[in-house]
DNA sequence: AATGAATGAGCGTTCATTCAT
DNA sequence: GATGAATGAACGCTCATTCAT
């Protein structure tokens, strides 16, 4: 387990040979319990998830849990803090990949739903938080939303710009409109013990998004 | 304190007496509980909530609740059993009250936001659960989603037969893609502590699912 | 173990029993649970005892503690405030049987010793608590240290007025002196596992506070 | 940090250096770990002390305290063996300054304050260590105080030569009469937060060992 | 039926001690 | 020698559930 790269140096009058780690190995640690807890917490949920379960998923000794950690709560604090925020990140540069409002948003869309499909225990963790109250991540939570909230609000402001979208919209509920038929599509997914493409919803419902389900939408002459 | 008709018999030594509880009498302490835990499971969630919590605020003994429920998990399931599922029927009702399809749509809408503004607490459980994975009210939420999915079916089916739907619609996502939306603005009002009427969310609402955001969809003349 | 008195009494229209308890039942717990509290801690010290080893103690499981206190320290706190509280009223009772100074003093001794000889575990449990920094129960020491010395102060204020004892004293040290000789003499006899009689000390002790050890206190022909 | 001397040696595959540990040396981080435990022991108490807390104050790894120490028991024993056992020592050679009896007592409780004075810390943790059971030091502390009581036998034995202390006295009761009175001099200055100087206390208690109370010690012609 | 005192399994957390580096 | 990350036993406390009354 501990075998590693090390450097020698000359340290008064002698080499010596120091292990290559510190941060290295103190962040593989951590990242060994995060990974393990957002394993658990997806299986069980957070209440019902133990100190001793995550442990053991880890690989370590429950203490070992509160060198890395302030308490239990703080593990979720950390999963969104650091997992999700670098998530959400991720969305922002797939977007900035296109140049039309819609493609944008079908980035958006396809990178939300390709995440969640790739890292689906922290998945179920997110739609477990997001739609709890007295929630301890609150704050992460509201960061992450606006963060997402103001990617389609920009997405919707060029596209009304460019005249591809609709200028009487609501854009508050736009918003809610977006996110909550995504979510849906996830948690639908994840109940469904993820036997489908997740991804391949991507055209068909920006295509809902776009164009609603009303058969006037059917545009031009037609 | 529920002195109504009664027996006398002697146990023991003594006489006693056992009131005939109608069946009336029973259900309202049923009820008081039930109510009671929705409150609570709204405020602390299901697993941060106590026994104790529960009785103390339906104003009868821990010990109590055990006469009418198998355990706490079993007030879980008899709030969705029986509870939900009373509003889920609500909905079926409203939707026939319209002709078209998309005045059913409407009518389905207004009566979801209006039956969970109205009941703010169940809305927090429902929500708390529906997000849940290891779910103990699966077989309940499994089929009260199965109901909602059911109406929006037929809805979309006659607005196709109509001529009001596009006839191109992939139908299992459109469920969720209604189902989602509605959702997430229930949600966005649940953390917003309620400040703002719901109901008023209905028509810009389904003007988005019948339109979309698309600008093509203003269509002219068509 | 649940054998008592009770009352037959006509309730409704029926007769009832009902054991006389409530409050006596109550008390006996939480009496049982103090008195195996003193017990342990007087056998182990505070910090080293466990709850385990009180509800052993007392013969209750290790939760039922909860019911009659709120946490570990408030056992110490009550022992306190309740039961050490009540040995000290008794010191006032056996100080005003005496009339004269010296006899109130001697009688205040007597007690004193006779108090914490017959509850031995009480006296542990105090001797360490008093000696301690940081103490839970800081309050109620300081109380109780003040009625001691104003005990002692109106002993020593009557005796100079009877022109019994010096005028020239400096009162609270004499209070200390006074307080600190007692507490000696019973740490000595706790340490020495009480093989001999603590009460027996009264008189040879109470000499030295009046004569002091200085051979030119052997007054001549006064 | 500490390169003084020191030998290169060969030991693996690389040279090293090992620092000739002087004595000193040695000892110097072991007192530096003493007075740390001393100075932590008396602010937590020593159940309420970690190995961490000692460690921090001392400016060293918690692991190094255990190439010192046995365990954390053995740093109270050793604060007892090492450091109480020199302050003692030092009352020997105060007594033996005086010529007389009743200078010599003057000079041990001029010592025994002035010590506990000086170094506060110690006195607290002395002081709660006495007065506990089931003590970790129960050797050590027999040990002091009978070294304690024996300079006050042979003041006594003295003075009762010298004709300056009575002949009547039960002088085991009068070793504790007066080691008691210092104790909770001692005890009560710690818990007044050392306001006042504690030195100052060392005639006025003397005066009260040697006259006593009692105002027929004001004796006349004698 | 209703009560609520009692139970004890189970969890989060601490911390003395070890040991690889 | 010195370090401090890792360990895991042990403890305080909670709370779902039972049951005598």
């Amino acid at each position: 387990m501990n075998e590693h790269s090390f450097i020698i140096y000359y340290y008064g009058n002698s080499f010596r040979r120091c292990a290559i780690r510190t941060k290295a190995k103190t962040n593989e640690k951590y990242h060994r319990i995060l990974e393990a807890a957002i394993k658990v917490f997806a299986d069980q949920g957070f209440f019902q998830s133990t100190i001793s379960m995550v442990a053991g998923e880890a690989g370590v000794a429950d203490g070992t849990i509160y060198l890395y950690f302030k308490n239990k709560d703080d593990i979720l604090v950390q999963i969104f803090s650091y997992k999700a925020k670098q998530v959400f990140n991720r969305f922002r540069e797939e977007v900035d990949k296109a140049k039309t409002a819609i493609d944008k948003l079908r980035n958006l869309v396809f990178r939300h739903l390709q995440e969640f499909q790739r890292d689906r225990d922290m998945a179920v963790v997110y739609q477990a938080e997001t739609h709890q109250k007295n929630r301890l991540v609150e704050g992460q939570i509201k960061e992450m939303s606006k963060m997402y909230m103001d990617i389609v609000s920009e997405i919707v402001e060029q596209g009304q710009e460019e005249g591809s979208m609709r200028r009487d919209l609501y854009i508050s509920l736009v918003k809610r409109f977006i996110l909550g038929s995504v979510d849906e599509v996830i948690n639908t997914w994840l109940h469904s013990e993820g036997k489908y493409d997740l991804v391949s919803m991507v055209d068909p419902l920006v295509d809902l998004f776009i164009r609603g389900i009303g058969a006037h939408n059917r545009v031009g002459n037609s």
